[in-house]
DNA sequence: ACAGCCATGTAACTTGTTACATGATTTT
DNA sequence: AAAATCATGTAACAAGTTACATGGCTGT
């Protein structure tokens, strides 16, 4: 619901067309989450649909514009006060796939995270060079900077967890071996076994 | 692509049917990820669908048993091989969140942020709580432990990213206020201005 | 003339998700 | 006997995503 809920927000500015709500976006998360315009149109249909948008005819000069409603604007009010739910986070996928690595035989974990953290090392750079960029230019954009620092904690945390991982893995494979009687566990169903 | 990947990867272990795929799958992510068993049927569907899994008769007990098929085995191969991509990571919600709060006035960011950074640290202590009861069982399981880490990790650098944008806020808006003509920027396209 | 951006849209998909129906077996 | 768990599925939908069609306008 994150591009939903952005495209409303920045609805709330004062009405717009598609194209310039794609130019809002970008300019906020730079290239970072790159928006295809096309979805932009996609979910202005929906929030059309749902209630929250009117769309007005022209606006002079050909463009299809569209205004927030006040059921919109609720919304958005009650997107800003709710804090991102920690109840049910989305899924990691780096998580999961490690989770089921250590688990399965035949799997290197060990290389699966060497891999990781080269490839997370690398997108760190990446950020580090953007973010000078970003800051140096003519007119900086403290929300984009905001973004891209957001992606370095990101970033830096998953490899202190790799390292971590690493780690409790090397230390539960010390554990293990001395008595070498750990058959993989049935997850069977209790009524099967 | 989790569920699908992570079921795929479990079928590795050996044919399975849908329900136990979910206690595999629950057994290395615990409470975090609930699965919908509902889910795992429509995702075999569609892995047989696209020829990663065969679908095999009964299995002498009356269950629906699913074999990972060798297009299924490279995708699970190949899987494991590739790190997961940080060149277009998954939308962060409460990135998205900020950066636009901070361009839209009239909305309060403090606010938005103080109310975030009082769930995560209340989400964190769940986890902490959580880890303790994993941790101290009597079969402690390394995957979801490690899930567990993970979320914790991930929590602790959303905090630390917070705090960091309250004060690049405040240094911001102090840097703003002595001249005090920063009129909202325009991102209309070149083309209209 | 041609390339490229501005601009709007639609069709066709993907994964994820839930609510529901159905019935067998197990536990209390 | 009732409640809970095991077990399989389907229908319906949401959000995200991309490829494509279409046309105007701008700069080289």
């Amino acid at each position: 619901m994150s591009v939903r809920h952005a495209l409303l927000a920045l609805l709330e500015q004062g009405p717009r067309y598609g194209y310039q709500l794609r130019a809002d976006f970008e300019a906020r998360t730079g290239t970072t989450w790159p928006l295809n315009v096309g979805q932009v149109y996609t979910t202005l249909s929906r929030l059309e649909r749902d209630g929250l948008v009117d769309a007005e005819g022209d606006d002079g000069e050909g463009h299809q514009v569209y205004r927030i409603t006040p059921s919109g604007r609720a919304e958005v009010a009650a997107w800003f006060s709710r804090p991102v739910a920690r109840t049910q986070p989305p899924r990691d996928e780096l998580a999961i796939k490690l989770a089921i690595a250590v688990t399965i035989p035949g799997i290197d974990v060990g290389t699966v995270i060497q891999q990781q953290r080269s490839a997370t090392i690398s997108a760190l750079q990446d950020y580090t060079r953007l973010k000078r960029d970003v800051d140096g230019a003519d007119r900086p954009d403290l929300a984009w900077s905001l973004v891209l620092d957001s992606l370095v904690f990101g970033a830096e945390a998953e490899v202190r967890w790799l390292d971590h991982c690493e780690a409790r893995i090397r230390r539960h494979a010390r554990a293990a071996r001395p008595d070498e009687t750990s058959p993989a566990e049935s997850t069977t169903p209790k009524a099967l076994r």
